[in-house]
DNA sequence: GCAAAACCTACACCAACTGTATCTTTTTCC
DNA sequence: GGAAAAAGATACAGTTGGTGTAGGTTTTGC
Protein backbone atom coordinates (compact mmCIF):
# COMPACT_ATOMS: atom_id res chain seq x y z
CA UNK A 1 0.00 0.00 0.00
CA UNK A 2 1.68 3.59 -1.34
CA UNK A 3 0.70 6.43 0.30
CA UNK A 4 -0.06 9.62 -1.58
CA UNK A 5 2.91 11.25 -1.28
CA UNK A 6 4.59 7.78 -2.70
CA UNK A 7 2.77 7.29 -5.82
CA UNK A 8 3.64 10.82 -6.57
CA UNK A 9 7.44 10.21 -6.01
CA UNK A 10 6.90 7.00 -8.19
CA UNK A 11 5.37 8.94 -11.03
CA UNK A 12 6.37 12.39 -10.56
CA UNK A 13 2.97 13.78 -10.27
CA UNK A 14 2.31 16.36 -7.66
CA UNK A 15 0.13 15.50 -4.63
CA UNK A 16 -2.49 18.22 -5.38
CA UNK A 17 -2.80 16.89 -9.53
CA UNK A 18 -3.15 13.36 -7.67
CA UNK A 19 -6.38 14.43 -5.82
CA UNK A 20 -7.44 16.71 -8.94
CA UNK A 21 -7.45 13.55 -10.95
CA UNK A 22 -9.64 11.94 -8.08
CA UNK A 23 -11.89 14.73 -8.48
CA UNK A 24 -12.25 14.77 -11.87
CA UNK A 25 -13.02 10.85 -11.90
CA UNK A 26 -9.87 10.30 -13.88
CA UNK A 27 -8.55 7.98 -10.89
CA UNK A 28 -10.26 5.90 -8.75
CA UNK A 29 -11.22 6.98 -5.18
CA UNK A 30 -8.53 5.13 -2.85
CA UNK A 31 -8.96 3.07 0.38
CA UNK A 32 -8.32 5.00 3.33
CA UNK A 33 -6.49 4.71 6.65
CA UNK A 34 -8.76 4.48 9.80
CA UNK A 35 -8.02 8.52 10.16
CA UNK A 36 -8.85 9.06 6.76
CA UNK A 37 -5.29 8.67 4.03
CA UNK A 38 -5.69 7.49 0.66
CA UNK A 39 -3.50 4.31 0.35
CA UNK A 40 -3.06 3.08 -3.02
CA UNK A 41 -2.40 -0.34 -4.78
CA UNK A 42 -0.37 -1.36 -7.64
CA UNK A 43 -3.07 -1.02 -10.18
CA UNK A 44 -3.36 2.75 -9.46
CA UNK A 45 0.21 3.11 -9.79
CA UNK A 46 -0.11 1.78 -13.09
CA UNK A 47 -3.45 4.20 -13.97
CA UNK A 48 -1.49 6.94 -12.87
CA UNK A 49 1.51 6.00 -14.70
CA UNK A 50 -1.23 5.32 -17.72
CA UNK A 51 -2.56 9.02 -17.19
CA UNK A 52 1.15 10.50 -16.68
CA UNK A 53 2.73 9.35 -19.86
CA UNK A 54 -0.47 10.20 -21.89
CA UNK A 55 0.02 13.70 -20.94
CA UNK A 56 3.41 13.55 -21.52
CA UNK A 57 2.67 12.90 -25.15
CA UNK A 58 -0.10 15.42 -25.32
CA UNK A 59 -3.10 13.57 -25.25
CA UNK A 60 -6.13 15.78 -23.65
CA UNK A 61 -7.80 14.39 -20.48
CA UNK A 62 -10.85 13.62 -22.17
CA UNK A 63 -8.67 11.69 -24.53
CA UNK A 64 -6.76 9.83 -21.88
CA UNK A 65 -10.57 9.05 -20.23
CA UNK A 66 -11.57 7.25 -23.57
CA UNK A 67 -7.76 5.60 -23.72
CA UNK A 68 -8.11 4.32 -20.09
CA UNK A 69 -11.64 3.11 -20.78
CA UNK A 70 -10.63 0.76 -23.93
CA UNK A 71 -7.52 -0.28 -21.82
CA UNK A 72 -9.76 -1.84 -18.88
CA UNK A 73 -11.61 -3.91 -21.99
CA UNK A 74 -9.10 -5.88 -23.41
CA UNK A 75 -11.59 -7.88 -26.04
CA UNK A 76 -12.98 -5.05 -27.65
CA UNK A 77 -11.50 -3.87 -31.03
CA UNK A 78 -8.78 -1.39 -30.90
CA UNK A 79 -9.75 1.19 -33.45
CA UNK A 80 -10.63 3.41 -31.42
CA UNK A 81 -7.70 3.75 -29.52
CA UNK A 82 -5.70 4.38 -33.25
CA UNK A 83 -8.14 6.75 -34.02
CA UNK A 84 -7.51 8.79 -30.72
CA UNK A 85 -3.93 8.65 -31.25
CA UNK A 86 -3.92 9.67 -35.06
CA UNK A 87 -6.09 12.44 -33.95
CA UNK A 88 -3.61 13.66 -31.95
CA UNK A 89 -0.78 12.88 -34.51
CA UNK A 90 -2.70 15.32 -36.90
CA UNK A 91 -2.87 17.65 -34.02
CA UNK A 92 0.69 17.84 -33.55
CA UNK A 93 1.49 18.34 -36.83
CA UNK A 94 -1.18 21.39 -37.71
CA UNK A 95 0.83 22.96 -34.17
CA UNK A 96 4.16 22.31 -35.76
CA UNK A 97 3.12 23.73 -39.40
CA UNK A 98 1.63 26.90 -37.39
CA UNK A 99 4.88 27.09 -35.18
CA UNK A 100 6.96 26.53 -38.37
CA UNK A 101 5.33 29.84 -39.41
CA UNK A 102 5.79 32.49 -36.45
CA UNK A 103 9.42 30.90 -36.38
CA UNK A 104 10.08 32.27 -39.59
CA UNK A 105 8.37 35.56 -38.81
CA UNK A 106 9.98 36.05 -35.58
CA UNK A 107 13.24 35.18 -37.20
CA UNK A 108 13.38 38.13 -39.69
CA UNK A 109 11.66 40.46 -37.26
CA UNK A 110 14.67 39.48 -35.17
CA UNK A 111 17.65 39.51 -37.68
CA UNK A 112 16.37 42.66 -39.60
CA UNK A 113 16.44 44.82 -36.36
CA UNK A 114 20.13 46.78 -36.17
CA UNK A 115 19.11 48.34 -32.91
CA UNK A 116 18.63 52.22 -32.28
CA UNK A 117 15.47 54.06 -31.27
CA UNK A 118 12.02 52.35 -30.42
CA UNK A 119 11.08 54.35 -33.70
CA UNK A 120 12.92 53.00 -36.25
CA UNK A 121 12.59 49.60 -34.27
CA UNK A 122 11.94 46.24 -37.00
CA UNK A 123 10.53 44.31 -34.48
CA UNK A 124 7.70 46.77 -33.71
CA UNK A 125 7.30 47.87 -36.94
CA UNK A 126 6.39 44.31 -38.02
CA UNK A 127 3.80 43.94 -35.31
CA UNK A 128 2.07 47.08 -35.67
CA UNK A 129 2.09 46.02 -39.71
CA UNK A 130 1.09 42.44 -40.86
CA UNK A 131 2.14 43.54 -44.67
CA UNK A 132 5.38 42.98 -43.31
CA UNK A 133 4.80 39.77 -43.15
CA UNK A 134 5.48 36.40 -45.74
CA UNK A 135 2.50 34.33 -44.07
CA UNK A 136 -0.60 33.98 -42.79
CA UNK A 137 -1.32 33.33 -39.35
CA UNK A 138 -5.30 34.18 -38.25
CA UNK A 139 -5.63 31.76 -35.60
CA UNK A 140 -4.44 32.63 -32.15
CA UNK A 141 -3.48 30.50 -29.80
CA UNK A 142 -3.11 26.42 -29.56
CA UNK B 1 -15.76 57.66 -33.77
CA UNK B 2 -15.93 53.56 -33.59
CA UNK B 3 -18.58 51.10 -31.52
CA UNK B 4 -17.11 48.21 -30.31
CA UNK B 5 -18.95 46.45 -32.81
CA UNK B 6 -17.06 48.24 -35.76
CA UNK B 7 -13.81 47.89 -33.90
CA UNK B 8 -14.50 44.37 -33.29
CA UNK B 9 -15.18 43.65 -37.26
CA UNK B 10 -12.29 45.43 -37.85
CA UNK B 11 -9.86 43.76 -36.02
CA UNK B 12 -11.16 40.11 -35.70
CA UNK B 13 -11.51 40.65 -31.78
CA UNK B 14 -14.76 39.65 -30.16
CA UNK B 15 -16.36 42.57 -28.36
CA UNK B 16 -16.37 40.61 -25.12
CA UNK B 17 -12.20 40.30 -25.86
CA UNK B 18 -12.06 43.94 -26.42
CA UNK B 19 -13.39 44.63 -23.05
CA UNK B 20 -11.28 41.84 -21.40
CA UNK B 21 -8.22 43.96 -22.63
CA UNK B 22 -9.78 47.40 -21.15
CA UNK B 23 -10.64 45.61 -18.20
CA UNK B 24 -6.68 44.31 -17.93
CA UNK B 25 -5.32 47.26 -18.70
CA UNK B 26 -4.10 46.36 -22.13
CA UNK B 27 -6.76 48.84 -24.12
CA UNK B 28 -7.14 52.18 -22.25
CA UNK B 29 -10.61 52.92 -20.96
CA UNK B 30 -12.02 54.60 -24.31
CA UNK B 31 -14.53 57.81 -24.24
CA UNK B 32 -18.21 57.19 -23.45
CA UNK B 33 -21.36 58.48 -25.17
CA UNK B 34 -24.08 60.01 -23.01
CA UNK B 35 -25.60 57.13 -22.53
CA UNK B 36 -22.54 55.49 -21.26
CA UNK B 37 -21.45 53.49 -24.49
CA UNK B 38 -17.63 53.10 -25.49
CA UNK B 39 -16.50 55.13 -28.85
CA UNK B 40 -13.07 54.12 -30.15
CA UNK B 41 -11.02 56.40 -32.27
CA UNK B 42 -7.98 55.54 -34.75
CA UNK B 43 -5.02 55.40 -32.16
CA UNK B 44 -6.95 52.42 -30.38
CA UNK B 45 -7.76 50.88 -33.47
CA UNK B 46 -3.95 50.82 -34.33
CA UNK B 47 -3.10 49.58 -30.29
CA UNK B 48 -5.75 46.63 -30.83
CA UNK B 49 -4.57 46.14 -34.00
CA UNK B 50 -0.99 45.50 -32.55
CA UNK B 51 -2.18 43.27 -30.21
CA UNK B 52 -3.86 41.36 -32.45
CA UNK B 53 -1.47 40.97 -34.69
CA UNK B 54 1.40 40.24 -31.20
CA UNK B 55 -1.23 37.48 -30.41
CA UNK B 56 -0.98 35.74 -33.98
CA UNK B 57 2.79 35.72 -33.31
CA UNK B 58 2.51 33.65 -30.01
CA UNK B 59 3.09 36.70 -27.22
CA UNK B 60 1.88 36.57 -24.52
CA UNK B 61 -0.72 39.51 -23.08
CA UNK B 62 2.22 40.55 -20.64
CA UNK B 63 4.73 40.60 -23.17
CA UNK B 64 2.52 42.47 -25.66
CA UNK B 65 2.35 45.13 -22.64
CA UNK B 66 5.77 45.35 -22.72
CA UNK B 67 6.51 45.82 -26.27
CA UNK B 68 3.06 48.71 -25.99
CA UNK B 69 5.14 50.51 -23.74
CA UNK B 70 8.07 50.62 -25.91
CA UNK B 71 6.22 51.58 -28.67
CA UNK B 72 4.77 54.34 -26.69
CA UNK B 73 8.18 55.60 -26.31
CA UNK B 74 10.23 56.16 -29.69
CA UNK B 75 13.25 57.75 -28.48
CA UNK B 76 14.08 54.89 -26.20
CA UNK B 77 16.44 52.48 -27.88
CA UNK B 78 15.37 49.44 -29.06
CA UNK B 79 16.94 46.51 -27.24
CA UNK B 80 14.24 45.47 -24.84
CA UNK B 81 12.00 44.68 -27.44
CA UNK B 82 14.82 42.65 -29.63
CA UNK B 83 15.11 41.24 -26.58
CA UNK B 84 11.22 39.99 -26.05
CA UNK B 85 11.21 38.71 -29.72
CA UNK B 86 14.25 36.67 -29.21
CA UNK B 87 13.24 35.04 -26.04
CA UNK B 88 9.97 34.12 -28.19
CA UNK B 89 11.29 32.95 -30.56
CA UNK B 90 13.31 30.89 -28.45
CA UNK B 91 10.50 29.16 -26.87
CA UNK B 92 8.74 28.72 -30.15
CA UNK B 93 11.59 26.72 -31.11
CA UNK B 94 11.81 24.82 -27.82
CA UNK B 95 8.07 24.04 -28.52
CA UNK B 96 8.79 22.49 -32.11
CA UNK B 97 11.33 20.80 -30.77
CA UNK B 98 8.83 18.80 -28.19
CA UNK B 99 6.53 18.47 -30.66
CA UNK B 100 8.82 16.78 -33.31
CA UNK B 101 9.80 14.09 -30.46
CA UNK B 102 6.17 13.99 -29.81
CA UNK B 103 5.04 13.68 -33.79
CA UNK B 104 8.04 10.89 -33.78
CA UNK B 105 6.48 8.76 -30.91
CA UNK B 106 2.83 9.22 -32.09
CA UNK B 107 3.54 8.42 -35.55
CA UNK B 108 5.38 5.04 -34.52
CA UNK B 109 2.74 3.89 -31.96
CA UNK B 110 0.11 4.49 -34.79
CA UNK B 111 2.21 2.64 -37.44
CA UNK B 112 2.74 -0.66 -35.51
CA UNK B 113 -0.44 -1.46 -34.57
CA UNK B 114 -1.93 -3.61 -36.49
CA UNK B 115 -5.40 -3.34 -35.38
CA UNK B 116 -7.31 -6.44 -33.57
CA UNK B 117 -8.12 -6.46 -29.90
CA UNK B 118 -6.97 -3.94 -27.33
CA UNK B 119 -5.02 -6.12 -25.37
CA UNK B 120 -2.55 -6.68 -28.32
CA UNK B 121 -3.07 -2.84 -29.40
CA UNK B 122 0.39 -1.10 -29.72
CA UNK B 123 -0.88 2.41 -28.98
CA UNK B 124 -2.30 1.14 -25.49
CA UNK B 125 1.16 -0.81 -25.39
CA UNK B 126 3.32 2.57 -25.86
CA UNK B 127 0.82 4.50 -23.80
CA UNK B 128 1.39 1.60 -20.63
CA UNK B 129 5.27 1.65 -21.14
CA UNK B 130 7.64 4.88 -21.42
CA UNK B 131 10.53 1.73 -22.30
CA UNK B 132 9.04 1.44 -25.38
CA UNK B 133 9.89 4.94 -26.60
CA UNK B 134 12.59 6.43 -28.07
CA UNK B 135 12.93 9.37 -27.20
CA UNK B 136 12.90 11.48 -23.70
CA UNK B 137 9.15 13.66 -23.09
CA UNK B 138 9.46 14.92 -19.31
CA UNK B 139 7.94 18.19 -19.27
CA UNK B 140 4.34 18.24 -19.17
CA UNK B 141 2.02 20.58 -21.57
CA UNK B 142 3.22 23.48 -23.39
C1' DG C 1 -42.88 55.96 -32.14
C1' DC C 2 -41.64 51.44 -31.91
C1' DA C 3 -39.09 47.22 -32.90
C1' DA C 4 -34.66 45.31 -33.68
C1' DA C 5 -29.94 45.50 -33.31
C1' DA C 6 -26.29 46.64 -30.70
C1' DC C 7 -24.67 47.81 -26.43
C1' DC C 8 -24.10 47.56 -21.15
C1' DT C 9 -22.60 45.02 -16.53
C1' DA C 10 -21.82 41.08 -13.93
C1' DC C 11 -20.87 36.66 -13.36
C1' DA C 12 -19.81 31.73 -14.54
C1' DC C 13 -17.04 28.61 -17.15
C1' DC C 14 -13.08 26.23 -20.12
C1' DA C 15 -8.20 23.18 -19.48
C1' DA C 16 -5.19 21.41 -16.41
C1' DC C 17 -3.37 22.25 -12.98
C1' DT C 18 -0.81 25.02 -8.85
C1' DG C 19 -0.60 27.54 -4.52
C1' DT C 20 -2.18 28.74 0.04
C1' DA C 21 -4.38 28.45 4.60
C1' DT C 22 -5.80 25.83 8.30
C1' DC C 23 -6.29 21.60 10.54
C1' DT C 24 -5.48 16.45 11.49
C1' DT C 25 -2.90 12.20 11.15
C1' DT C 26 1.20 9.66 11.08
C1' DT C 27 5.99 8.95 11.82
C1' DT C 28 10.23 9.62 14.15
C1' DC C 29 13.21 10.25 17.86
C1' DC C 30 14.56 10.65 22.64
C1' DG D 1 5.16 7.40 26.12
C1' DG D 2 5.07 11.83 24.45
C1' DA D 3 6.71 15.91 21.81
C1' DA D 4 7.91 17.57 17.43
C1' DA D 5 8.20 17.22 12.61
C1' DA D 6 6.65 15.47 8.39
C1' DA D 7 3.01 14.27 5.66
C1' DG D 8 -1.73 14.30 4.62
C1' DA D 9 -6.61 16.31 4.76
C1' DT D 10 -10.15 19.85 2.93
C1' DA D 11 -11.41 23.96 0.76
C1' DC D 12 -10.83 27.64 -2.00
C1' DA D 13 -8.35 31.16 -4.92
C1' DG D 14 -5.40 31.99 -8.89
C1' DT D 15 -3.17 30.98 -13.43
C1' DT D 16 -3.78 32.17 -19.13
C1' DG D 17 -6.58 34.08 -22.49
C1' DG D 18 -10.37 34.34 -23.26
C1' DT D 19 -15.85 32.68 -24.22
C1' DG D 20 -20.85 32.28 -22.92
C1' DT D 21 -25.00 33.74 -20.73
C1' DA D 22 -28.55 36.49 -18.30
C1' DG D 23 -30.95 40.46 -17.82
C1' DG D 24 -31.26 45.13 -18.71
C1' DT D 25 -30.33 49.80 -21.57
C1' DT D 26 -29.17 52.60 -25.69
C1' DT D 27 -29.07 53.49 -30.44
C1' DT D 28 -30.63 53.01 -35.04
C1' DG D 29 -33.75 52.50 -38.89
C1' DC D 30 -38.11 52.89 -40.88
ZN1 LIG E 1 14.71 46.66 -32.56
ZN1 LIG F 1 1.70 39.07 -39.68
ZN1 LIG G 1 -4.48 -0.48 -31.85
ZN1 LIG H 1 7.40 7.73 -23.56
Amino acid sequence: MLTIGTLSKKTGTKVQTIRYYEQIGLMPEPGRTEGGQRRYDNAQLDRLSFIRHSRQLGFSLDAIRELLDLSDHPNRPCHEADAIARRQLKQVEQRMARLEALRTELKRMVHECSGGRTADCKVLEVLRDHSECLTEHDEIGA
